[in-house]
RNA sequence: UCCGGAGUAGCUCAGUCGGUAGAGCAGCCGGCUGUUAACCGGCGGGUCGGGGGUUCGAGUCCCUCCUCCGGAGCCA
């Protein structure tokens, strides 16, 4: 019986006999010569069957394939140039393990509609498979980075009694006899204090938001990373997180050209992604968007419309930094420069807007607690945040990336539900 | 939540001025020894999103509801 390989294998394996277990994608045939195209995860394999070379029940067998069924293959390794992948399978041998009746994505076209329903099965293709490698990439290099410069994964949780920033936009249940909970819209708090027990920390898992966004870049339940770092200001704040992005777009276009190549991203705009990040405080920002044309008054939040203004053309991200304290979240430190601001940053890549958002935090017990009440907060669930700044404060920072943003980012995908296998929109809990 | 668009065959869509429902693909049958979404010939396939109305007659006009898509705001 032949060594049973996967498909990413067979190239070392040439003149070799060997076994293959895969689904079927297509099958061709010439009346007296056959094709059959498989897919096993690790890679798509054409496997060629000649009427006159093999037994009549194989052939019999290979005309009665249908899309995704699942066979175990057996021939030889043969080097040839008009395969797709540089290798084929001679075909000696054909099982069918399971048969598959009608699969409905056909290789034609679909609507989204359509596919959504069937994200179950849609994940089959060629496309699909190669957008959840590379988001494999992207997690894989997140941990990566974080490993080698000493930050400790620390998780945070999921069901929270104190809110972290707008209320409204949580997804609430009821807990036990302690009334409310809520789904975690952010880890940040929470890693802010386990900062002071280690440094370097990051957190890293699913997020929620209620808001009833409807657009290509949002998700009611997303993954984000949410890094923070003792004793780093604002901006040794955005250099960790250019040194970041550059990481992992280096790390998919070194180990993942392939599955770029299946989603026809030229990855030549992608190599111009390094450090240094162009960068603008909000207030010139909003200076230079005035001379464009467009209506922002200083004070409010970037639109959409300006975002794109801004790094329409650019090589790599842009910093905004330093936006207005009423447009931002009561942890951020009041910029000393101009205490009409705040000291964070926005980075928002070329072609989709923000994918980071950062601040260093305040550290400062009073003004803290200043602005948890400006904000209407109930001050009473962050008394062990505000503890943070009694005992031993420390200037500290910290970002939050998103991790489907960041892999519509790099792959050029139109709309972020295809960068998580199981999307959660406002419209959509199935399947 | 607001603004805009769309629901017709399994899928993607066309359907003129209100007058007997169409194409391509998929499926099935046949042909073809190097195909790349193979190709060529044939066949079957319809609650025109639901409900109500106008009309001799509605896929088409009017009202209403439902679903989906895109955009805005919010943000990662």
């Amino acid at each position: 019986m032949p060594t049973t390989l996967r498909i990413s294998d067979l190239p070392a394996h040439a003149g070799s006999t060997v076994a293959v277990n895969a689904w079927v994608m297509t099958t061709r045939s010439s009346g007296k010569i056959g094709f059959i195209v498989v897919r096993d995860g690790s890679g798509y394999l054409q496997a060629v069957v000649g009427k006159r070379d093999v037994a009549p029940d194989l052939w019999e067998r290979f005309e009665g394939l249908t899309q995704e069924t699942s066979v175990r293959l057996e021939g030889t390794v043969r080097a040839d140039a008009r395969a797709p992948g540089g290798v084929e399978l001679s075909l000696s041998a054909l099982a069918v393990l399971g048969p598959s009746v009608e699969f409905p994505i056909t290789p034609k076209e679909h609507g989204t509609a359509f596919l959504m329903e069937r994200r179950h099965l849609w994940l089959r293709s060629r496309r699909q498979v190669a957008l959840m490698k590379i988001r494999h990439e992207v997690v894989q290099a997140i941990r990566d980075f974080f490993h080698e410069r000493g930050f400790t994964l620390v998780d945070t949780p999921i069901l929270t009694g104190s809110i972290g920033e707008s209320a409204g936009t949580l997804f609430e249940t009821e807990y036990f006899d302690l009334g409310k909970a809520y789904l975690a819209q952010t880890g940040q708090l929470y890693v802010e204090t386990a900062c002071a027990a280690l440094g370097k920390v990051y957190c890293f898992g699913p997020t929620f938001r209620a808001e009833k966004s409807k657009t290509r870049r949002h998700l009611t339940e997303f993954w984000m990373v949410e890094p923070e770092v003792a004793f780093a200001d604002s901006d040794a704040n955005m250099r960790l997180q250019e040194e970041f992005v550059s990481y992992i777009v280096a790390r998919v276009l070194d180990r993942r050209k392939a599955e770029l190549a299946d989603l026809e991203r030229d990855p030549k705009p992608l190599e111009s992604v390094v450090p240094p990040f162009h960068r603008i405080t909000y207030t010139d920002a909003v200076a230079k968007l005035q001379g464009m044309g467009s209506d922002i008054v200083w004070g409010k939040d970037l639109g959409a419309e300006d975002e794109a203004r801004l790094t329409d053309g650019l090589d790599r991200p842009l910093f905004v930094m330093n936006y207005p304290k009423e447009a931002k979240a009561f942890y951020m430190k009041e910029n000393p420069a101009d205490p009409r601001t705040v000291l964070c940053d926005d980075c928002l890549a070329p072609g989709l807007g923000e994918i980071i958002g950062g601040s260093q935090r305040e550290d400062d017990y009073d003004l803290l607690l200043a602005r948890i009440r400006a904000q209407g907060l109930p001050e009473e669930s962050y008394g062990w945040y505000l503890d943070l700044r009694r005992y031993g404060t420390f200037v500290h920072s910290g970002f939050g990336l998103g991790v489907e943003r960041t892999v519509q980012w790099i792959t050029g995908t139109p709309h972020i539900r295809e960068t998580i296998a199981y999307p959660r929109m406002m419209y959509r809990l199935y399947p």
